[in-house]
DNA sequence: CGGTCGGTTGAAAGCCTTCAAACGGTGTGG
DNA sequence: CCACACCGTTTGAAGGCTTTCAACCGACCG
């Protein structure tokens, strides 16, 4: 149980300011409701790389908000493969939906040495009450939260590993405020190979002579915990990568073309039946 | 319209009855905001197999409530390969998350001949304002949604062909009412193998050959579009199905091994440092 | 009755995994 | 200060799971 400590917040920026910062970007915030939720009662902790912050199957009463390294959400096989299912970079909460499903069916880790804020259920429970907007801000948050697990799934299912790299990648760089056009595009990611592989449902092996080949390639670098993007354009084009789904933007690509079959996709109400 | 709900379903319930009732399953709700849902305006439309009932990019102003059929929502790659992310059962809002994220990232698509209410989301939005309590339920609703999509990356990502069937077959099973254990399970599942394909990542000529596979296990079969459960603690061993993240239940199993690796999962705070 | 759709099967190819080994960097203890 | 262990990366070779390409069949439909 080591290592956790209330604070209060006078010198550098309260734990929470970052995340208000989020929610006020897509939702619609009072001050009034911003200054309850940067207020929020905070337990710091600090985890070190592959810990486990919340284990499978336990129920929470307090969400994770992530100040500082990288924290990934998983599932596991019975065999042991691990999939996480996001990652987290700071302002993010991890598990904002534990609020409303607290007993876990993902695990939580630090995939680097990272510094996490607990927030209480009860309190934050307390300040949607309050504030309608509030709720509806964490829903909305929740719910783009969900659309980056769409995408991951698309990625996994539908994309071959250099894609599949190349698309994640470019989702990182996005994430992290680097906009897509961006040249000499350079942020850290302190990933290993093997975790890499288990967002992305490879193996740390393929993972190396993906990132190799990428390099190879000049699309891009990935070397001592940092990415460098050689070719956003080309990069984003191997990845099939659209930014929309991060922001809510609207989507500039139109519907792709259908693959050649006999199961084509139809559009309902065509201007006769729909059957 | 004007019926009263009832505690048994009538054949010929109001179309948002089966949803309320879902909802009424996971959170409480006052019999006014019940009522209140069951009332909300609904518009009916016909929908064909492999129509699309919400185009990727469109701005949508109604939600979707299955009432027959299957619908799915998926995304594609540029090159047209589909992976769907969802399906959904009758009395299931297949884009419940467009309340909060009206931009649609995902299309959706009747897989089979269905048919779907449209309900606004402005009244929609209006019995949420009215009743906190079904803001909540719907914020559930959107998690709890959330939570099979992760179960499906994770399936998706680290479970082979076989297992990958095993566990969508075993969570259809329940989603259908199928409790584990009931033997002789059958029930309707009108897909075809291309669209299971769509469903797991994999390709149809597989999914035939995984499908003759499981019979010839006698662990079950998918003919006609029904499937017969003829084993199911053998299925869902095979598919390492776990129902819990489909009713936020606790899990039954314990944290599984790690793989035996350099890079164990060490739970936080066992007793030392957590670095 | 031809055409389409969905299912079934075979053969070949390909992507990725598995198994193994080696290398550099880092931290620890002698 | 060096030996040593451990971690993460890198590379090769072999094998396997899945895809791709093709063909055929039965059922349904206009």
């Amino acid at each position: 149980m080591a290592q956790q400590a209330s604070l209060s917040y006078p010198f550098e920026a309260r734990p929470l300011d970052l995340f208000v910062r989020r929610l006020a970007a897509h939702s619609e915030l009072s001050s009034d409701a911003r200054e309850a939720l940067s207020t929020l009662p905070a337990t710091r902790m600090e985890v070190g790389p592959h810990r486990e912050i919340v284990r499978l199957g336990e129920t929470v009463d307090h969400a994770c908000l992530v100040h500082r390294g990288l924290v990934g959400r998983f599932g596991q096989t019975h065999s042991g493969a691990r999939q996480f299912v996001s990652v987290h970079v700071p302002g993010e909460m991890v598990d904002l939906y534990s609020l409303m499903a607290p007993r876990t069916t993902s695990a939580l880790m630090a995939l680097t040495r990272s510094t996490v804020f607990q927030v209480p259920h009860r309190a934050l429970r307390d300040v949607a009450h309050r504030f309608p907007a509030v709720s509806d801000a964490l829903w909305r948050d929740c719910v783009l939260q969900g659309a980056i697990v769409v995408q991951w799934l698309v990625n996994v299912g539908r994309r071959d590993a250099r894609s599949r790299m190349a698309h994640f990648i470019c989702e990182m760089a996005v994430r992290r405020g680097h906009g897509p056009g961006d040249s000499a595009v350079r942020f850290e990611l302190p990933l290993t190979q093997e975790q890499l592989g288990d967002l992305l449902g490879l193996t740390a092996v393929h993972v190396n002579r993906t990132l190799m080949a990428l390099r190879r390639e000049q699309l891009m670098t990935f070397a001592k915990g940092y990415v460098e993007i050689l070719e956003w354009t080309a990069l984003a084009a191997a990845g099939d990568f659209d930014p929309s789904y991060l922001a809510g933007e609207k989507p500039k690509v139109q519907l792709p073309a259908s693959r050649v079959t006999a199961s084509m996709t139809r559009p309902a109400s065509a201007g006769f039946s729909n059957l």
